[in-house]
Formats: structure tokens, sequence, C-alpha cells
RNA sequence: CGGGAUGUAGCGUAGCCCGGUAUCGCGCCUGGUUUGGGACCAGGAGGUCGCAGGUUCGAAUCCUGCCAUCCCGACCA
């Protein structure tokens, strides 16, 4: 039993930590705020990543791949976003060591070593992207500009958390150039819905696509899309974020083009991120107490088949069957592990793959033989089922389907239960402790209320909901004139 | 970074107040019996008690500093 993990019930901080490491996603590491991911958890990020990468393919971008440091010198050019990622930057200072005189087999930093010019290790990499643009634009015909990059970046957080906040994360970043605003806009836009897509369909985590307020724009953009999502806690988390830059960038590093009527001006930029955090949100968002609940579109393993068997002649019988089963799955795309290990029992590796979510287990015993069945256990709903042997990779492969719907509806009803209309402050307090999700209440638009709602009740705007429909009102908290409702949320 | 809590074998723990070289369970190794929800028997290995100093004849235990994790703030993807 070594392997029980807190109940969500107790302590959801506890059992969201008590899960990544008891299901091998990762471990914490010897360095302060980074973490090991482990293999488990790798796979589902290659998972994520195979998914996206095909997306932003088939939307026509292309991959690259940009210095991990910063000159200081560039980074301090966009100064909105400059400062705005100022307190949470590693830089490097120098680049020797050297033996201690003071104190043998220890070294020291050589402090002749100095650079002339720090180098920002990047919390995302804009200026370097950008200051390298400037080279590769020069005509409209050099545009659009769409390219991605599959990096790691440093933040230095205060605090961190398995996934959701590390010093050192993984991501992605696309970074595209335009002719025009318009193009731009639709770029981002775009971005945001393949985003949503990828979320909603292969994630099964139903998102709020939205803008962000001034207050939560990334530092440098124009404007901020976002995807927000619910977790089991009622705490709301930025699955992903797609920045409309303008031309702050072009401006701040001097990147012009030529138009058709050979009139110079500065291109239009747009980026647009998610990160290794995903793998944090699909956590919190789907799994219970027995473990990790994967969607099969991102399981590392879709099904694992578990003989049950008395002595060696039965195995052999049990080993036939399923290899003509593993074969049609394999050949249906279908990610499946035969576990025949002798070391452990049935009822053991039934608890370990429900604590790795693994969607869809088949236990075949002699019994089992006998009657041309075998027992199928669904993780979402732990529900078994006795399926026939005669066309049962066909009924596997629907059930992986349903599942995933499944998962997704489920997700979806928690969360659309918990968009709560609040419509006087009081209301709106008693929400966030008692209901909490997102509450849809006006606001007066200004950066002051939000700093004050964020001060008294520990929410933030987490987005204006694209199409968000127009509706008069009072705001929540100044009771000034309000022409549309927005979600607010405590979050992660 | 401020306030609080915790840190003993891979994991969970007893011992700490009242100083004398560490308890138990799970896991691990070997052999055997087992296998339809976390098996059983027998034998065995594994710990500089988070790290570094200090007090003491002697420190898991007392003192100081540091580190890590969790919770509450501030910051944030």
């Amino acid at each position: 039993m070594s392997k029980e993990i807190t109940s969500m019930q107790e302590d959801y901080s506890q059992w969201y930590n008590d899960l990544v490491i008891k299901a091998g996603l990762a471990d914490y590491s010897a360095v302060r705020g980074c973490m090991v991911i482990k293999p488990y958890g790798y796979a589902i990020w290659e998972n994520m990543q195979k998914q996206l990468d095909s997306m932003f393919k088939e939307t026509g971008h292309q991959n690259a791949y940009f210095p991990l440091f910063v000159p200081k010198s560039l980074f301090e050019a966009e100064e909105t976003n400059a400062e705005g990622f100022a307190k949470e930057c590693a830089i490097v200072t120098h680049y020797r060591l050297k033996g201690d005189p003071d104190n043998k087999g220890k070294l020291i930093v050589d402090p002749e070593a100095k650079l002339e010019e720090e180098l920002i290790v990047r919390p995302t990499s804009e200026a370097i992207i950008w200051n390298t643009y400037k080279g590769w634009i020069q005509s409209y015909r050099d545009l659009p500009l769409l390219i991605n990059q599959w990096a790691n970046v440093v933040r230095w957080e205060m605090r961190t958390r398995l996934f959701l906040r590390t010093t050192e994360f993984l991501w992605q970043e696309g970074h595209t150039a335009h002719a025009t605003e318009q193009e731009a806009v639709a770029e981002t836009v775009q971005m945001l819905n393949v985003y949503a897509d990828f979320a909603e369909n292969h994630m099964a985590l139903p998102v709020i696509k939205g803008v962000k307020s001034a207050n939560e724009r990334f530092a440098g953009a124009v404007d901020t899309y976002c995807i927000e999502a619910l977790m089991q806690d009622g705490k709301a988390l930025q699955a992903g974020t797609s920045h409309f830059l303008g031309q702050n960038f072009a401006k701040a590093f001097d990147v012009k083009f030529t138009d058709k009527e050979n009139k110079l001006d500065y291109v239009w930029a747009t980026s647009w991120g998610v990160s290794t955090r995903l793998i944090g949100a699909l956590v919190m968002a789907h799994s219970d107490d027995q473990g990790l609940v994967l969607p099969p579109k991102l399981a590392p393993i879709q099904v694992v088949i578990v003989p049950i068997f008395k002595g060696d002649d039965q195995k052999q019988l049990i080993d036939e069957k399923v290899k003509v089963l593993m074969q049609q799955l394999k050949a249906a795309g279908v990610s499946v592990k035969y576990d025949d290990n002798d070391n452990n029992r049935p009822g053991w590796k039934f608890a370990e793959y429900e604590m790795k979510g693994i969607p869809v287990r088949i236990a075949i015993g002699a019994r089992d033989l006998a009657n041309n069945v075998v027992e199928v256990a669904r993780r979402d709903t732990k529900e078994k089922m006795s399926f026939s042997m005669d066309g049962l990779s066909d009924r596997i492969i629907a059930l992986l389907d349903e599942i995933q719907v499944a998962i997704f509806n489920k997700a979806k009803t928690f969360r659309d239960d918990r968009i709560t209309p609040a419509e006087t402050w009081e209301e709106f307090l008693k929400l966030l402790d008692e209901k909490p999700g997102f509450i849809s209440a006006h606001w007066d638009g200004t950066s002051e209320t939000e700093d004050k709602i964020k001060e008294l009740a520990k929410a933030t705007i987490r987005c204006i909901p694209l199409n968000n429909q127009l509706e008069n009102g009072k705001c929540i908290l100044t009771g000034k004139e309000s022409s549309q409702r927005v979600l607010f949320a405590r979050a992660y």
C-alpha cells in the first residue's frame, strides 16, 4: 500500500504532488525549483509535441532554433517586455571557474573571466529572434515569416510547483512577422484556435477563449489572447497564450520591409506558446484519488493487458490469444502493453495501471478463455465489462474514442456548472469561497478596479471571452457603468 | 522574499521534551509456494538521522546558520 496518495478532498495540493511523483511523471531534482521529467511524464510531453507540431506545420509554420542566451543590450531593447521579465531573469556574468586557492579541490568563479556584457538566460525569445529577423526581412515577399521553436526557458520564480511553475520549463514559442495588422491579428486568433482545438480534442480539456485585460497582458503585447481552463479545485489555469505584438518589436529592433508600393513600414508581429504546464493541467483536470486519468489521445500506453493464470500451460494459451489481439491493436495504431511480468500479481498491476491512468485495461484468464471473452475495465469510470474475443480490437478502438469524449464531457459539465454570474460584491466573495470557479461579473474596465479586486478577493480577470455578449450593468466593485461581463477566478 | 509547519533506509514512520550510536510497516535481494483487486513463508541487505558548524567524554536528541518541501502572502505560464 505504499503507493497511496493523499485524497483530493483532504489536501488538493498534496494530492497533486503525490500524484505527479507516484505516477512517475516527474521527480524533484538537486536544483532549486527545477524538476526532472521522468520517462512517463516525458512520453506525455512527446505526444503533446507530436500533435501540436503537426498542427503548426499544417498552418504553415516551420521549426527553427535560437540561442539560449540573450545579450543584455538586446534584451532591454523592447522596454515593456524587458521590464516585465526583469525580476525573474537568470544572468550569466562569467565564463570560467578556477581552483580555489584557499580550499583545495573546490572551485570559485574566476574574477578575470567576467563577461564584458552580461548574457540573459532567455525567459522568452522575442529579443533574440527579432534581432535575427531584422536580417531576414527586407521585402513584403519575405513575409509572412512563420517560425516556431521547441525550447527550454528560465524564469526565476519565487515559488515553484511541479509542472505548473518550475524555474526551467519546456515549451514551444511561435514568432511570426506579417505585412499587415489584419494578417497578424488573424494569425494570433488562428493559433489561439489551434490551442483550443488541441486542448479540447486531445487533452479533453474544455477551455474558454478570451482576451486578457491590460493587467494580465504579456509584457510588450498589444493584445494577449488566451485559453483558460478550470481545475477540479475550482481554480483557473491559463493553458496557452497567443499575443498580437503590433509593431512593438519591429520598432524596437528596427525590422522594416518594403511593400508593393515601395513604401517602408515596420512589420507586424505575433508570438504564442504553450508549455509543460499543460501536463499539470492534464493531471489536475481529470485525475482522481486512485491516480491519473489520461485521455486516450495523449496516453503513452492506451491499453494494458494483464494475464491471469495458474501454471505455464494456461499462460501459453493466454499468450497466443494476446499475441493476435496485440497485432490487431498495433495495426490500428493503438499503443498497447502486455504485462506478463511474473513479479507482481494481477491486483498489484490493476492498482498500478490505475495510478498511471492507462485508459483501458484488459484482463484475460482461464475463465475468460473458456467463455471466449475478456474483462475490460475503463479507467475514467472504473466500469468493468465483458467483451467477446470476436471483433475485440474494433470494440477496444471504439471504446478509446468513447473514453476520450467521456473525459471531455465530464470536465465540461464540471466547468460549465462553475461559471456563475455574480451581481453584488457580497455574492462575488461568497461564490469565490463556496463555489470556486469562473465568476461572470461586470467590471468598469479600469486597471485600478482590477487591482483592488485582486487585493480584496485574490481573484483576477482570467479573460474577456471572445464573442462576449454586450450587456449593460454595474461594476461588481465600484458600481460604475459596464457594458459586458468578464470572467473572474482565483488562478494558478 | 516575509510568516507558519516539516525533514530519521527507496517510501511512510517511532525515538527528540529528559543526550549514551536508531523502532516498526511497505518496498528491495535469495529460495520456495502463489496469481480473477495491492500474496505468503523462511533467510538477508540497506541509515555519516536534510547539510554545515558549535556545546559535550559522547548529539537523531541541545544551540546557530544554511538547504529543501508543504501551507499562507507577494510574483508568475
